[in-house]
DNA sequence: CGCTTTTGACCCGCGC
DNA sequence: GCGCGGGTCAAAAGCG
């Protein structure tokens, strides 16, 4: 595995790719989270909803439901730690928790946070030498929503990555139609 | 047979 | 020092 030798992404702006483009798992990225905004208060969502205006778009897919935005955290875990996590959160609705993003996960724990009625789910990338990890919850005040919060950086490629690499270039409707039509 | 999921126990850190 | 909450690990079971 020559993975183990690439430490950071080549393109950071993969970190995330929804691959959940079937009909029945269509979802709706509502708002990305910053761990350390949202935990703070998860009861304001209105600092959250400012947020969503941020990224009015970032990466809109046509033809699905879903809206992504990548946000790297580069932030202590909890402040003792000098190690730099990745962490971005989102808050998707969606009506299953899992959602397919191209990698192999392997849920480690489940455990019940006194927040959420709900139990949140832990997940590891089970891709050898990644241990980019996962968690799911419901949102306890929209259990319609699913946050999910992403930790590290995933020191290989995505499956799905390798998909869309062997792709025309032109084969995605979602790319950002070129400035070329642009009057002087 | 290998991998994933499940569930409980254990450990760590923080707050009081 | 104790209790609480959160996070991770490990063993067993189930499934493909």
């Amino acid at each position: 595995m020559d993975f183990s030798g690439k430490s950071s992404n080549p393109n950071p702006n993969y970190t995330f790719y929804p691959k959940s483009f079937d009909p029945m798992t269509e979802f709706e990225l509502s708002e990305y989270l910053v761990l350390d905004d949202v935990f703070k208060e998860d009861s304001s969502s209105q600092s959250m909803a400012s947020s969503e205006k941020a990224l009015g778009g970032a990466n809109e897919i046509s033809g699905a439901t879903s809206k992504t935005s990548i946000i790297e955290c580069e932030t202590g875990a909890r402040g003792k730690k000098p190690e730099k996590r990745h962490r971005v959160a989102f808050k998707t609705k969606s009506e299953i928790e899992v959602m397919d993003d191209g990698y192999k996960w392997r849920k480690y724990g489940k455990k019940s946070v006194k927040n959420s009625p709900n139990p949140r789910n832990y997940y590891k990338c089970s891709s050898g030498g990644c241990e980019v990890k996962k968690r799911v919850e419901r949102d306890r005040d929209d259990q319609s929503y699913v946050i999910t919060t992403y930790e590290g950086c995933h020191n290989h490629d995505s499956p799905f990555m390798v998909y869309y690499n062997q792709m025309p270039p032109n084969a995605w409707a979602f790319q950002t139609s070129p400035p070329s039509s642009s009057s002087t």
